[in-house]
DNA sequence: TTATCTTGGACATGTAATATCCAGAATATG
DNA sequence: CATATTCTGGATATTACATGTCCAAGATAA
């Protein structure tokens, strides 16, 4: 898994600390842990293309949350960053073994294609019955300091 | 997730079909799907490594299962093969954060992190409990002339 | 009007997966 | 014993993709 997934995954979570409306740059995003950038920007534009975030352009503009935290699962940032794919792509081998068919489309057929798809789903299934508000609630719990010490990272950013 | 997965798991139920004590050659179980042998041989190698394949030198040599089909997990033929770490690998991010420590080992603490992991756990958890000899019987079942063309194809491979 | 910030494309770099080759060790067979 | 077969493991090449940088263009607040 890309190393984005991790990226985005924190910087929705500082963005969910945010004052309302707010909108933060690529930049401060990046500031937090000293992450390159113009490539942060990068999955923060995938992010934007997912609609889980909205982007404002201009002085004053940058990022923030399009959803409330509660409606933003952690499957729907890692598919904004990875794709939809499964990480086990069948490449129908079937298809050059004995009896194997040109016709066929062994992604749906194979029986280990089957298997693996349903360990991805497993995982997927747990993914996307955890939300943002979730994860944002239990760092709360555990670090109560954590939103006033984002926000003041994001009004007093360095560099 | 690596193609190798893909041989390893064909060629694990492949030559869980093979006559008992029978050795098959790389080179043979290659010719199954036209993979390319040397690097067939590599994964094969690692299954080896792993226990989960018995491999001999030498004329009539090659590779066989070295444990029952049901003792022989699909968690096991994908770690033997990717490894053991997972997928999302934390890069302790919050290191850098705002009150970030040094001596804080953030994979163990960091919410996210333990998410990411919790879902994984889900899909391991499913390979986990689906065997090789799973796998078999839900093949012959649905396809009962393979063990047949299997066995076929080991003694008369293509070139 | 200016400075700020996103957008998207082009391009460079680094790293891991994929693939090949070879020398050496093991071993069945005659 | 001699030979052919096959695995073992290292070295190396190739390719694909992730990572990272840069820039011109568009948008917008002040």
């Amino acid at each position: 898994m890309s190393e984005g997934v991790e990226w985005a995954m924190h910087s929705c979570l500082n963005l969910s600390w945010a004052e309302p409306g707010e909108a933060v740059t690529a930049r401060r995003l990046a500031a937090f842990y000293d992450l390159p950038p113009a490539y942060l920007n990068k999955q923060l534009q995938a992010l934007a293309r997912a609609g889980i975030l909205s982007s404002v352009s201009g002085p004053r503009g940058g990022f923030r949350l399009n959803r409330a935290p509660e409606q933003i699962s952690l499957l729907d940032i890692v598919v904004a960053i990875e794709g939809p794919e499964d990480a086990f792509r069948c490449e129908q081998l079937l298809r050059k073994g004995p009896g194997g068919s040109d016709d066929v489309d062994y992604r749906a057929h194979c029986v280990i294609s089957q298997e693996m798809r349903a360990a991805e789903l497993e995982w997927r299934r747990a993914l996307a019955g955890r939300t943002l508000a979730d994860v944002r609630a239990t760092v709360e719990t555990r670090f109560p300091h954590t939103p006033e010490a984002t926000r003041d990272r994001f009004v007093n950013a360095p560099t």
